[in-house]
RNA sequence: GGAGAAUUAGCUCAGCUGGUUCAGAGCAUCUGCCUUACAAGCAGAGGGUCACUGGUUCGAAUCCAGUAUUCUCCACCA
């Protein structure tokens, strides 16, 4: 029976994927074995599959199948975030296209049309995994506003409101004025923007003198308290204690001092905007200045501007700058460059906005989570995101966890008419709290504010086992702490700090023992990969077109832990001609007929070299994988498979043109097939399941598959035999070689004399005249003369060519060879001869450097002799 | 403004605590092959002052210092 002469993946995808569903060879239970856990860092339930998720997952994928089967319990537990801020605004915006506007509407019908939209759109990535292979346990997807997740983050607010970590305060807040909400000082981003900076006259009141600020907000004067100058700047003393006018409100502030102000900068006199700016804040805190919010929620001034009420502030700042400048109050206009922070989500300018919100205290919750990284007990790999990962934790501020959105887990916080407020589960807690606190519970009621997802997902890997409710459940003391956890490095401050300190505040354990960090994927001219740049291939599309296996292995040849991946399509094109080259080699096994015969010895002979460079193989991808590193193991699979097996072993075995195969030889050519096959299947899980259940190997019994099949596991290997047979190659190699600089056709059988005095060539004899091709091998002990001659280790071998050898050229190539050698062995023995050196060094690399020159010795000596009898 | 990292073949990257894994791999390139598993392939070949300048050392791609270029993270100076 012939089967295609290419691989086809698209059947194979589909059909292993849902028999393996279909079997359960993805979930897991505990049981006794050793359980091996990773959970899936949730993507946010509004999102399609991009190329950073596919590297992401595919990594997660290779390292949950190569546990199962190693025989461990593996479960992937995958789910979905409820991502607050960044579902909320595109269900804002889907309201608005539809003509409804989330101010017209209640929390509850908003949250109803949220929920029927997650349920519509969401999850539309997991589905998208299964294409990818996702071996997760899909029984137990998670979604971080199920209610047991959101139950869990209810009560670990409570618990650590009870345990001081939160409180509850006025602060400087980021303010995203477009979603309307606080931020955390992690989700706002900083970019540098060209801006104006306003030289701005301030008269002095009773005076004609005026004193100039420099600003680059002037639409904030109207909120001014005071003018602040330097108690040391001698240009500015006669204004000590004097009071200046805002300009267009002629509002009278106070003229103070503080060394706060840099007299270099600007004019070395600063207005005092305590309501719209951190510093100012802090500064008007220490004098006890009036703060005068003139912004709204969403960014327009309101009435206490006095002036262009109702504007938006971009808006004012023009018209304000445009207002003063008439008044000839503007001095001079520069250019500036400053950091602005904006909004993560909404990509909106942050206002600094005095606010009361619910705070976490960070700084005592830190430092175990610093601890558990610092003494190895969580290793970040690679392990240089330590140093910013430390200083994150040292200089760590209060964690601004409420948001003033309505997707999400609701503060549980109950108010009453007085604006007192108690923290309680439900609300006949709140009213017995009220009441044993003798204060009244008219008007009870809750804000509508909503916890940071941050704070949710800090909680995943408890909280998928149900482990933050029910901390004694036999699933949650099985699977946690779990093993691996895999994602971007971008969200090391704002999810795996937060996780690991969570983590341990309820178990005292780490929630995971590695973090294996991924690169950004790139585009060939280096640029992130993103929707709106358009240079991000579909990954659906891509595998459509490669193969699913084509794809994973594409993503990870080029992927070093913590690396950024230059992605291209030829790297997919590369995984998919390697599937397709596993494919033809089975092809090539899979038409042999039989002879029942016992394996030749030739044969006897590469099935040991084999099998011991597989094991060397093995313990090259063990040694990858114990390192994280995941290209590498998939480097050596992939030499292993194309070189030493397809082009080495199995050409040394292929019988002759329609000869059958002697049977003991197939036998071991399917078990050596059946071990690489296990080898590649984390990284090919499609094509290697296809091929598993060949009629080849005769029936499986039910559950005998690729996907559970033993992983190989390191055995002892002899590297004598695998440099041996280096030789052999090499004796191969330059047979080959020979015929090609020659002109001479592959089809043309050439003699070949070896002189062989270190390798037992014998042993070799029926390989060697097989894949170079020979006529007839000879072995001598003498120099063969007028042939081409090389060496191979230190023996020397023959090939004699029919026309007359080109004696000019060899002794060219010998003397090249022979003047190489000679520097090199030059080299040696100054090394030798240097007394330093052999006082110094260690002895054995003063042997290792005799060796060496005996070695160049004994070579040169041959190749003299050659060059000798060439005449 | 601070911190970290990178710079090795045309491209993407290995190269651990200095010395036979020391100048490597894969891809790409070139030459020859439609050899009956595979042209998505086979065989062979070429290709690098290890960014630059010093230093340490018997010995440096490897350690140190400086320079250049690039990247990332962190940071509230109007």
């Amino acid at each position: 029976m012939s089967i295609a002469k290419t691989y086809n993946p698209k059947e194979a995808e589909e059909k292993w994927y849902s028999y393996w569903m279909e079997n359960g060879f993805f979930r897991s239970t505990p049981d006794e074995r050793e359980p091996y856990t990773i959970v899936m860092p949730p993507p946010n339930v509004t999102g399609v599959l991009h190329m950073g998720h596919m590297l992401n997952n595919t990594i997660q994928d290779v390292l949950i199948r190569r546990a199962r089967m190693q025989g461990k319990n593996a479960c992937w537990v995958p789910g979905t975030d409820h991502a607050s801020i960044a579902t909320e605004a595109k269900v804002v915006a889907m309201l608005k296209e539809q003509g409804i506007d989330k101010k017209s509407i209640t929390r509850e019908e908003f949250l109803k049309y949220a929920w029927e939209w997650k349920e519509k759109y969401g999850g539309i990535i997991l589905k998208q995994l299964e294409k990818l292979g996702a071996s997760c346990d899909w029984d137990r997807t998670k979604f971080t506003m199920d209610p047991d997740l959101s139950e869990a983050v209810i009560d670990t607010f409570i618990k650590f409101y009870k345990e001081g970590y939160i409180y509850r305060g006025v602060r400087m807040v980021n303010w995203d004025p477009q979603g309307k909400t606080a931020l955390s000082d992690e989700e706002v981003i900083r970019k540098e923007v060209n801006q104006k900076l306003y030289y701005i006259r301030y008269q002095i009141k009773d005076s004609d003198e005026y004193v100039t600020i420099a600003t680059t907000r002037p639409e904030t004067i109207m909120a001014d308290t005071a003018i602040c100058i330097n108690p040391n700047d001698t240009r500015y003393s006669h204004l000590q204690g004097r009071t200046a006018l805002v300009p267009l409100i002629n509002r009278e502030i106070p003229i103070i001092t503080d060394e706060y102000v840099e007299m270099e900068f600007g004019t070395g006199c600063l207005k005092v905007t305590p309501a719209h700016d951190l510093n100012d804040y802090e500064l008007g805190q220490k004098h006890n200045l009036e703060v005068i919010d003139i912004l709204d929620d969403d960014g327009t001034l309101n009435e206490k501007a006095q002036i262009l009420v109702g504007e938006d502030r971009f808006i004012a700042r023009k018209k304000v700058a445009k207002m003063l400048e008439e008044a000839g109050q503007i001095d001079k206009i520069e250019d500036y460059k400053s950091q602005v922070g904006f909004s993560e989500r909404t990509d909106a300018a942050i206002e600094p906005k005095l606010s009361m919100q619910w705070f976490c205290k960070m700084d005592q919750l830190a430092k175990p989570a610093l601890e558990y990284v610092e003494d190895g007990t969580i290793k970040l790999i690679p392990e240089k995101f330590f140093a910013s990962y430390k200083h994150w934790m040292e200089n760590v501020k209060d964690w601004c966890i409420s948001r003033q959105l309505w997707w999400g887990q609701r503060i549980p916080a109950w108010y009453n008419d007085r604006n007192e407020w108690v923290v309680a589960k439900t609300e006949a807690e709140a009213v017995a709290e009220f009441e044993s606190l003798g204060k009244s519970t008219n008007g009870i009621r809750q804000e509508d504010d909503v916890l940071d997802t941050w704070f949710s997902s800090g909680l995943w890997p408890m909280s998928v086992f149900d482990g933050v409710r029910h901390p004694d459940n036999a699933e949650f003391n099985y699977y946690y702490p779990t093993n691996d956890l895999v994602t971007a490095p971008e969200i090391l401050f704002f999810w795996v700090a937060r996780m690991i300190i969570m983590g341990h505040d309820y178990t005292q354990k780490p929630p995971f023992r590695n973090v294996y960090l991924t690169g950004i994927v790139r585009d060939k001219l280096g640029r992130k990969m993103s929707k709106s740049l358009g240079n991000s291939p579909d990954p659906i599309e891509l595998m459509e077109q490669y193969g699913t296996d084509g794809v994973r292995v594409g993503m990870l040849l080029s992927s070093p832990a913590g690396n950024d991946l230059m992605f291209d399509v030829s790297y997919c094109e590369q995984g998919r001609n390697f599937a397709n080259k596993i494919w033809n080699a089975f092809r090539l096994v899979k038409g042999w007929e039989t002879v029942d015969q016992p394996a030749t010895d030739a044969q006897k002979t590469a099935a040991t070299w084999f099998e011991n460079r597989f094991n060397q193989a093995v313990a090259d991808i063990d040694e990858h994988f114990a390192n994280y590193r995941l290209s590498d193991a998939l480097m050596s699979t992939y030499k292993l498979i194309w070189d030493d097996f397809c082009a080495w072993y199995l050409e040394l075995v292929k019988p002759a043109y329609q000869a059958p195969i002697e049977t003991e030889t197939l036998e071991t050519v399917k078990t050596f097939f059946e071990k690489v096959l296990a080898l590649a299947h984390p990284f090919m899980p499609f094509l290697t399941e296809e091929l598993w259940h060949d009629e080849l190997f005769g029936a499986r019994e039910k559950g005998d598959c690729a996907i559970v099949a033993t992983y190989p596991i390191t055995q002892p290997f002899d590297e004598q035999i695998i440099k041996e047979f280096e030789v052999v190659q090499q004796v191969i190699s330059e047979v080959r070689s020979i015929r090609n600089t020659k002109g001479i056709s592959p089809k043309v059988a050439l003699p070949l004399a070896i002189n062989a005095t270190v390798i037992d060539f014998k042993k070799y004899q029926e390989s060697i005249i097989k894949l170079a091709n020979i006529a007839e091998l000879t072995f001598v002990s003498e120099k063969v003369h007028g042939a081409v001659s090389f060496l191979a280790g230190k023996d020397e071998c023959y090939v004699a060519l029919e026309s007359n050898i080109d004696v000019a050229a060899e002794k060219e190539r010998i003397t090249k060879e022979i003047a190489y050698l000679k520097g090199f062995l030059a080299s040696v023995e100054k090394k030798l001869s240097n007394e330093r050196f052999v006082q110094n060094a260690k002895p054995e690399i003063v042997q290792n450097e005799q060796n060496k020159k005996a070695d160049a010795e004994a070579k040169i000596a041959i190749l003299e002799e050659s060059l000798r009898s060439l005449g």
